[in-house]
DNA sequence: CGCCCTATGTTCGGTGACGAACAGACCCTC
DNA sequence: GAGGGTCTGTTCGTCACCGAACATAGGGCG
């Protein structure tokens, strides 16, 4: 309780880490390490082995899917309130997605193993990680029709408005080539849609770094693909027994 | 035995029911109850609940996603490999998608409470269906970017294989509107591209029918898509604990 | 302070898909 | 075997996005 500046570390930062019931979080907590994520920082490529699972803190990672052209798209954003590395314990432990950091902060990773022991207790942990999956995927189809139906300016509002979530102070770093990555689609095209919303008056940025003004705004602007991941999102993971005091912990996990 | 024609129907055509472990296969088969499957009929709409998990047989059950503008899109199928209802065990119980009959046929169907019972014993099943699900993940997701990156003529190229494995003998019962639905493009895009790929001779139809001519003329018109499902696929659902010789049942489960 | 790399702004032609509209053809039903 | 609803064929203009190319500007680094 010394240093009262913002660095703090807590496991508790990641909401599944938070849900857990005392006794599950007492066992993971000592195998949880703190672990910075850079920018750009991948965490696995296509049909690479995961070794540890990654839960999120102030960090923000992408699932990324290449196909042969060298195109791509985001097939989903993991922040604070899940976890990277599902195919660890659904099986098959690779993916032919690929995760890397979009926004640098922290994360608490846990051993392959751990999490697999404790999957297998068939407990909390797994009634938790698989309701986690279960809103990933809605996530995921929401994705594949917004990519089908929705412009480019709809998509660049629903993604600031995610990004938004997890970055309370909005202000991103992030160019728009990366924006324009994320999203499958060309730079310029990112150029134009952010260069109407910044003659609107609802978000400015500047070389590789894009702040929201007007949050209401952007969602006017955005398609529905937003409001409805995160409502479901919110069925899903708010009826979980949820633990109502945060868990006590040493100043930052062993 | 008496009845040697077509229509013998087995739990074990399901790809899952005949991956099972023999114990667990008997604890379920008194519960599989054999259900015909007509086309177009809703398993469930969105955020409806589902009271059975659905295992096709001869039939195809698609998974969509409808927007608000009343687009909508096809974001996964399932057939005599899978199993409709992962909300059911991945907890939520509903979904925000729809289920739709796309191919008439059977489907063996097992109530909500025992497959739940079943899943919470921790064995077999929940290995097999979180494998599953897990290559239901990839469908989902390289569904995603084909939707952004790849034309009409490829998507419909693609949609015609993952059928075709499907429905062996070549000769689909369906519409242009339908195909069209499914993909979440218009019935025109459909006409133009069925329309060369019936001039250069891969398919032929007729007002309601497709039949496939030379499928590997369809397979080099494809995107990429199709292969690397179908290789993932059949990785994940490949080491499991298989069983070698299929399941003994009664003429038909009761 | 100035260089240079990289991010952003802007333009151009091309194209694939859309939306609407209508003609013809199939086939099921009465 | 006539009718009518549905499925298929075709056309047109429009638009969003693409791909390439180039101009400009920021700002980190020597």
């Amino acid at each position: 309780m010394r240093s009262a500046a913002p660095p703090v570390h807590s496991p508790n930062q990641n909401h599944l880490l938070a849900a857990l019931p005392k006794a599950e979080f007492d066992r993971l907590a000592p195998h949880l390490e703190l672990v910075p994520m850079r920018l750009g920082e991948i965490l696995y490529e296509p049909g690479g082995q995961l070794q540890h699972a990654y839960f999120p803190t102030t960090s923000i990672v992408s699932l990324h899917y290449v196909i042969e052209s060298g195109a791509s798209a985001e097939i989903a954003g993991v922040g604070n309130e899940g976890v990277v590395g599902i195919s660890l314990f659904m099986g098959g432990n690779t993916t032919p997605s690929a995760a890397v950091v979009q926004t640098a902060g922290h994360a608490y990773r846990l051993e392959r193993r751990r999490l697999k022991e404790e999957f297998d207790r068939a407990g909390a942990v797994l009634r938790l990680l698989l309701r986690y999956t279960q809103a990933l995927i809605t996530q995921m189809t929401q994705t594949a029709v917004c990519n089908r139906h929705h412009s480019v300016e709809q998509q660049l509002c629903r993604w600031l408005l995610v990004t938004l979530d997890r970055v309370p102070s909005g202000e991103l770093t992030m160019t728009q080539e990366l924006v324009a990555s994320m999203l499958g689609v060309r730079r310029e095209g990112i150029t134009e849609a952010a260069g109407r919303l910044r003659d609107d008056g609802l978000i400015g940025y500047r070389r590789g770094h894009i702040s929201v003004l007007e949050r209401e705004g952007i969602e006017t602007r955005s398609c529905e693909c937003y409001g409805v991941v995160k409502v479901e999102f919110d069925r899903l993971m708010s009826d979980l027994p949820r633990v109502e005091t945060l868990h006590v912990v040493g100043t930052s996990a062993a």
